[in-house]
DNA sequence: GTCGTCCTTGTAAACGATTACAAGAACGAT
DNA sequence: ATCGTTCTTGTAATCGTTTACAAGGACGAC
């Protein structure tokens, strides 16, 4: 016996598919007859099928979150806050993974056209043209949390990197730090790129030079702390063969918080301290920024409040497909703890 | 314009919708046929809908993978295991959240009727007859990555905690340890009350009695260090008024890695060295525990494996539904980092 | 030339829901 | 008693696919 469907229902409760509909969907119905299409429901234990409805009805209910990491712990922050807010609007949220490759966020943003979900919440690390251009001919609204050009005509809620980098600059510098290093993740994606910018910015607003900047392969733990391996080599053949600390920066900012965690441990394995010998400053302001140890004084680049505003976004194009795209920035703080002196 | 369907296409090439979804599938069709339709899928930009082709076929080519905590690292490296052999197979593969709630985790069971899925992994922390009697009643197939009953007569892959607990705590006599402490999770979750049992029969095993055992709330790093505190403040206590290193074990076994890096933090809050004073293992060994400070000590349940063999065990019985269900239990590890000496 | 076979293509009926429309019932007002 | 209004319910069309079935064409064998 396979599963019941509404003409079933009808049959068994002697109606029509219609009036169990309608039943179904608290449309007007005497109490008679609500009684006996839910009776009938309760004895055959039926459950809607969510693709019929929403074949008919043009909506699934559904909503998607993409991200590019799941092993990236800002993203467990975004995907709570987006979770509570589509959760209380009757949403379901389903969270896929895209890899770093533009070309699945492409093949992605285009597939939403097969009608998965009414929406998308997507947070690409490297953006081209044919991403773009996929999300603006998307069949169903999509936010970018992250940064695209203003041309593209979309709703996006990014983050304040520059100022964010200032804040982590100029907490150092009022620490006495000077010989400031960085660690990037890849310039070649949007966070790379404005961390990048935003911290040459931020140095030369204060009058400072680097110590020195390197780049990750990835935004991973392994990949910062084989940078910060690369950094302090560096340093240590720079100075014309003098070893450790001397030569070492008193300071290192990265880009994000995994990276910043594999930096101190790469500190720990050289017998530098952390803050005495070096301080640290992550930027996400993660979980992962309270478990580490010692505590990671992190930007805050209010991933939650992005998570909440891009989804309030999206639901909010969902109704009004025509409201001019809105273009959020939200404002970092700094959560300053023992990393840094 | 809205968006082609087949008849559009159909028409645009000058053919049935038949001849239509026959290219579209692959069917046999002349070369001429399939380059005209071609021709006209290019053209239209015509991207099939899901929804109408599952509610005829009657599969999504979808498969959801549902988890109580993404904060969890654990889930992570499953995640990343499930969704590499689901891919491979030609599925999407959804990620949802349920909470620490059984009922949430029911109503996510009963949900799948709606026919989001093709077949569910579920990961449940809390486990009773709804739930169990909800799995074997699912539409869907469905794969259990914990313990249930065999009388369920579900496809489960488990860990061997008892065994994981074992190698933990020969690990830390063989280090000579033997003042030991456990934090648990809650106990009445499923594997809260496996690591209870498999530490208590690890102890016993080895004629050890524990210095102290608490339960922390859930668990999340915060539950840790409030357990650590907890654990450290009963034993200052107990000691009749001594305080501080005398009266503290001398190694402490987790029952994860957020518990054991919430601990860990408590005993750096108590100037308590890790491992020197105190050595510290966690359970997972999930990527949080080559993160953490000094790196953990971490028994591997498998969760890779795990991961990989429920989709398998997921991918096989939607090949073959009639299959008898199989119990899969994979092998722990133990990967020693600093935490321990 | 006729017939049978095989191959390609088209027509139309599903899949399981929602909903426009029509029909019937109930009821009060005239 | 008749009519109009309102309210409830049923019939049937529809969403966009796939696919069973039938029809037509090509071709070789007799």
């Amino acid at each position: 016996m396979s599963r019941p469907t509404v003409a079933g229902v009808a049959r068994a409760a002697g109606v029509s598919v219609a009036s169990v509909s309608r039943v179904l969907n608290g449309l007007p119905a005497t109490e008679e007859m609500v009684e006996r299409v839910q009776r009938a429901v309760q004895e055959l234990g039926y459950v809607p099928d969510s693709r019929a409805r929403s074949l008919k009805v043009g909506r699934t209910f559904q909503l998607t979150l993409a991200v590019a990491d799941v092993g990236n712990p800002v993203y467990v922050t975004m995907m709570r806050a987006v979770e509570e807010v589509v959760s209380a609007a009757g949403y379901r949220l389903v969270v896929t993974t895209t890899g770093p490759d533009v070309v699945d966020e492409v093949a992605l943003v285009r597939g939403m056209a097969r009608g998965y979900a009414d929406g998308l919440v997507i947070s690409p690390l490297r953006v081209d043209d044919d991403l773009i251009k996929s999300i603006r001919e998307c069949e169903v609204p999509v936010v970018v949390a992250g940064n695209v050009p203003a041309s593209a005509g979309v709703d996006t809620v990014r983050a304040n990197s520059p100022k964010g980098m200032r804040l982590a600059v100029e907490h150092l510098l009022a620490k006495g730090r000077r010989r400031i290093a960085f660690v990037n993740g890849p310039v070649d994606t949007v966070p790379g790129a404005a961390r990048a910018k935003g911290f040459a910015d931020a140095m030369k607003a204060n009058k400072l030079k680097p110590v020195a900047a390197v780049e990750a392969v990835d935004f991973t733990f392994a990949a910062g702390r084989e940078a910060g391996r690369e950094l302090l080599d560096t340093l240590a053949g720079g100075n014309g063969g003098a070893t450790g600390k001397s030569a070492a920066p008193d300071a290192v900012i990265a880009a994000n918080d995994l990276l910043a965690v594999g930096i101190m441990h790469e500190l720990a394995a050289r017998d530098l301290a952390v803050p005495a010998d070096v301080a640290v400053i992550g930027m996400d302001d993660s979980e992962l920024a309270e478990q580490s140890f010692p505590p990671l004084t992190s930007v805050n680049l209010g991933s939650a409040e992005r998570g909440r505003r891009a989804a309030e976004l999206l639901l909010a194009r969902i109704e009004d497909s025509t409201r001019t795209p809105r273009r959020i920035v939200v404002q970092p703080t700094l959560s300053v703890r023992r990393s840094t002196p």
